[in-house]
Formats: C-alpha cells, structure tokens, sequence
DNA sequence: TAGATTATTGATACCAAGTCTCAATTGGCG
DNA sequence: CGCCAATTGAGACTTGGTATCAATAATCTA
C-alpha cells in the first residue's frame, strides 16, 4: 500500500521535515505486518528517543498512513493503512493479523437510534475478533 | 436497576465475601449515573486501598454488574449495568450520559463475514458516540 | 461460640502507554 | 551559507492497571 517515498512525500507534502528518527520509524513500521504496538517499534530503533517514536506515530496516524486497531482487552495497536477511507478491522485474536472491512453500521440503523434517543451521532467503533483461517487450522 | 442489597445477594451467592471495602465501593457506584474511571471511585474512597478498588471494580464487571464503556479515544470507562444480556451504547461526548441499547450487528452480516474472511468469529466491539438532546439544546 | 481456614486487604513496587518540558539540534528556505 | 522554526531526546510525570506478600478478617464447622 505505501512506501517509503509515499510517506516521505505526504510528510513533505503537508509541510513536515525529513528527519533521520522519522525515516527510522516509517521505515520501521513499513516492514511490519499485523498489528502493533508502539513499544514494538521503539525496541526496534533504541537509537530514537521514545517521546519521537510516540510523536511520530501519532502523526502519521493523524495523516491515515496507520490505523488504530482496537483490541478485545480494550487496548489499541496501529498498523500501516490499507485503505483511506472510513472502514473497520477484524483481528485474529491468536496471531496478529488484520483484515480491513467494507461492513459497517447501516445509515437507517443510525437514523433510526438518533430518532430514538435523541442523539446527534457522531461517530462509532466497530471491530471484529476472531481466529484466522491458518490459526484455526495450526490449533486443530 | 441494582441496589446495595442485590449487588451482596450476588456476590454471597458466588461465595466471595461480603466486606466494609466491597460494601464501600459498591456504594460509591451505586451512587453514581453515567460513565466513571476507577479513579473517580477510587478519589471518593480515600480508605480504600488502591488495588482493592481495582479488584473490585474487576470483579463486579466480571459479574456484569459493571460494563466497560469504551470512549472515541479508546480510554475505558465503567457503569452500573442497566441490562445483562449482550448489548451496546452510545455515549454522550459532551457530558457522561450513556444509553444501553438493543442496537447489534446483524447475524447474517457476521455469517456473510465469516464466510469471506475465513474467520471464526468470536465477538466484537461496538459502540456510539453523539451529543445527547440535553447537551445539544444547552450548548444551542 | 471458638477456632481454623482461606479469601481478602492494602502498602508498595512495578508495568505499559502516553504526555510534557525544555535545552540542544537541525532541516529547509531564502 | 545562515537563519529560525520545527524537531529531537532525556527524563520527569500521569494514568490505568497488575504482582507481591505479610497482616487481617469473613465465614465454615465443630
């Protein structure tokens, strides 16, 4: 989906400097599949101070190049994007896989509980878990 | 929908046992409407130990007493169960209001999604977030 | 009703995830 | 090249939560 130069172009594109931690980080997430946390890529790079390597996930999660994948247990992981627009993920609970969704909530649902809880709806999360076609094949 | 007594009649019937802590901060739930931190409780109970609040607070979500109300920035809060089978909500983003709702995701979409994806699937998250009338026609 | 047994407590240390501060550095523009 | 705002990184801090472990106390049973 993206890489390096991508990224590099959108960072510079919006105006944000090419910097030697941030091509360590892009680099670092790019070649990671699944799902992970920022401590993943932070003992990947000891050369890079923690608050950058947070900083710049950050940004790059505010740019779309990662997701947030919000795990069963409440806690958040990142991976790179595979699509720009608003979609849902489906997380294998064994190994780390992610798959991004087309399936989300149906607009005459949400019309439905605005009307009926008097709400404005703002927004949802909307993951999935379960156990992936090779981890269920591995465990059996 | 829970009062100190059934909350005891709970716990006494799952033989854990009935203590000044856990009366304590089942009171100080009881107590409160919308969504709260731990640390609410834990700033209203300077008697209680700190690993006693959380342990409690643990143990009732285990019972259902307590749901986890996951807010748009992942953080995780807790509230007083309004129902016990498997549901969802939609929180306000202005003040604490939560609403349980009867809201879910279709069985054929999660069959339709099992059948693309591969995956067995265990469960998911899901949940709302909107500005409830009071907050909308206050903040007007 | 007194023990004995076992769960519970709470002080405290620890961990994980993330933010804030601030002086030192440096990318990129002119 | 040189300027200067953006960035860095060390480290302190915050929040949410778990592990340890000796001391305590709720309940069972005789």
């Amino acid at each position: 989906m993206y890489n390096l130069e991508s990224v590099v172009q959108r960072l510079e594109e919006q105006r944000h400097r090419i910097t030697p931690s941030r091509l360590a980080v892009v680099t670092a997430l790019l070649d990671r599949s699944g799902h992970f946390s920022v401590d993943d890529i932070l003992s990947r790079l000891p050369e890079v101070g923690r608050a950058t390597v947070f900083r710049t996930m950050k940004l790059l999660s505010e740019m779309g190049v990662l997701c947030r994948i919000l795990l069963e247990d409440g806690s958040l992981r990142y991976r790179v994007s595979h699509r720009q627009d608003h979609h849902h993920h489906l997380v294998c609970v064994s190994c780390a896989s992610v798959q991004a969704l087309d399936t989300c909530i149906d607009p005459d649902v949400l019309g439905d509980l605005a009307r009926s809880t008097g709400y404005e709806i703002e927004g949802h999360w909307l993951e999935f878990f379960g156990r992936c076609a090779a981890c269920r094949n591995s465990a059996a």
